[in-house]
DNA sequence: CATGAATGAGTCTTCATTCAT
DNA sequence: TATGAATGAAGACTCATTCAT
């Protein structure tokens, strides 16, 4: 009695699930190219040739972990989706940040990693730029509701520095000091008065 | 007409150097594993052999390449060696940094995308670690005498910032304020009354 | 309401013809090593599985093929099968062969193509070195009996005319004046008087 | 001492040919497909790697053995490069022709193994048309000279009878009597009188 | 010192075939 | 009977490194 289509999609989205799980940890930890499709395949418990029936090659299965953390990025910004900022808003944004970034330690590493290799996954350097470029308009917007003088740099310094306390914490987790920094940015980033 | 001892090291040390700046190009621009010494032979006007003359392996290369940049970025840090950073050095160092920078794009394009490799790297990085600590140890004392509430998370709060701003640079040189950004810093990261 | 026996036999032999009819247009069309049995399951519209049901591997898909090819070609000589071929016979025959070539120019695409690769298909070759040896036989009687000076070199040359003609048409059936040299075929070939 | 630039050009171009001559046996022999690059690296006594000093691909070496196979083709045909043959050079080229097939078996297994593989080797393909074209308009000029009724399909003809000869013999070299067959060639379609 | 030919382990990928359901 | 997930052996190709000259 062979399986119902529903039944092999299920199986499928499980397997697909598996395999990005066990290449992203990998990924993360050694890295993308020292991390063969078999480590994969091991860590993943299945044979080599099975990746292939569930991702095309090895880049686009890196392209689909990032993809899948894409998603998750997006939640994190404008919740509400109205296109504008609130103050309350603003501290939940950072918040859930760098919330995120403890969760998904391994996703973020591999992210970071990634971004900083050159010529290597132009494609997924693109969709971050329209995220990156969607965000920033955000917070120029938000800025100049709160009358700041240059709005726009202030945008970028505070992109920076997010940029460069989530690569900290990644190559630092254990001492450097997340909770603390949070409040301070929220402090003398999100309200100016 | 036989040259001397010296001559012969100083000619070496050229050599050297001309496959290390080779070697930086294209690292930077194609990144590590993407550059195969061919490559790298190629652009330095040698043969692939000569080069093992020069260097043991390609991991010792780029290690080289590596702590040449780290004497640069000494040098940035406490220029009179005193252990102690005034508000003037401090503005010094602000701004060297950002003109090493923007000078050695290359070199902290490759500093960067490595650092964000795990484990390959993990020699290199103990010698960062050591540097930022350093520094991390500097930035406190000034804090402190500033008059910071919390000087430690200042200090970590200022690296990170330095890190993202000099990530964000890279990636997109063309379009980051780095200028406007580096006069921000100053004002209000540096003299904190 | 359970299928009799042969009601089973029947559907079991259409499906096995509409596996090798889609495995045929395919390999004429891609070739042998380039088709997969993945592309015949789907041209076929069955799953890969199913086809091991049916044939026993790759090579005893495309045997059949041949095989069932075999037979067409079989009937093509000495129509009453009493070992003699008439004037009339030999010129049924070239225009009999060109038709059937004409209408199943995948099928002489296989096999040109297959005949050509050594090694592989070394029994398929046999099977046809039997029917070329009792075509030759028949031609050379027929020579004689035309009085032909010698026959077995006749014989020779217009099996290989006949090949040659086959195959400069299935490699440009466009281009190649079939219908003419047909005629010729038949005049300077069949009729020695 | 390092060897001169000539004398490496040498050296590469003696391990090509060597190269070149085992890929071509064992193309010949085995196919091209069933070929593996292993084999040839074994049969030309060298390092899998190092046929990838000599050749980008297995398609570029075929591709080569077929080019130098291409000169010899050449050569055959039109000896003195005025566009016009003679009656004289007909029979010389029907002679050398089959002179160079007997000299040559494995190269012409080759190329009719690949010319009847569809899809695979456009290219190669493409060239052997321009150089059929050219010889099929000399046919045609030396057939209207001759008076032949329609000069055109007598061209395809002798086109079809030389290349299903050819096939013959490749196919059964110990049987097949090209000596008697080369004769009745040149009486029967060299000299139209 | 200098060259580039040579090696071989390792990489990604394909695909005929098997098997649980 | 029918499905497609799973396997594993094999293939083309790359590249850091060695070595004869």
């Amino acid at each position: 009695m062979p399986r119902t289509p529903e039944q092999f999609e299920k199986l499928r989205e499980e397997k697909r699930r598996q395999i990005m799980d066990a290449a992203l940890e990998l990924f993360a930890n050694e890295g993308y190219h020292s991390t063969s499709i078999s480590n994969i395949a091991m860590q993943a418990g299945i044979s080599k040739g099975l990746m292939y029936n569930y991702f095309e090659s090895k880049e686009e299965l890196v392209s689909s972990i990032i993809d899948s953390g894409i998603e998750i990025m997006e939640d994190l910004f404008d919740p509400n989706n109205d296109g504008v900022l609130t103050t309350d808003e603003f501290d939940f944004f950072v918040n859930r940040s760098f919330d995120a970034l403890a969760e998904n330690l391994s996703y973020w590493k591999l992210y970071f990693g990634i971004m900083m290799q050159p010529l290597v996954f132009e494609i997924v350097r693109e969709k971050y730029h329209k995220i990156i470029e969607g965000t920033l308009g955000l917070l120029v917007e938000y800025y100049k509701k709160q009358g700041v003088e240059d709005p726009e740099s202030e945008a970028f310094l505070f992109g920076a520095l997010m940029d460069g306390i989530s690569m900290n914490y990644i190559l630092n987790p254990d001492i450097f000091p997340l909770e603390k920094i949070k409040k301070t940015i929220i402090e003398r980033f999100g309200h100016k008065d």
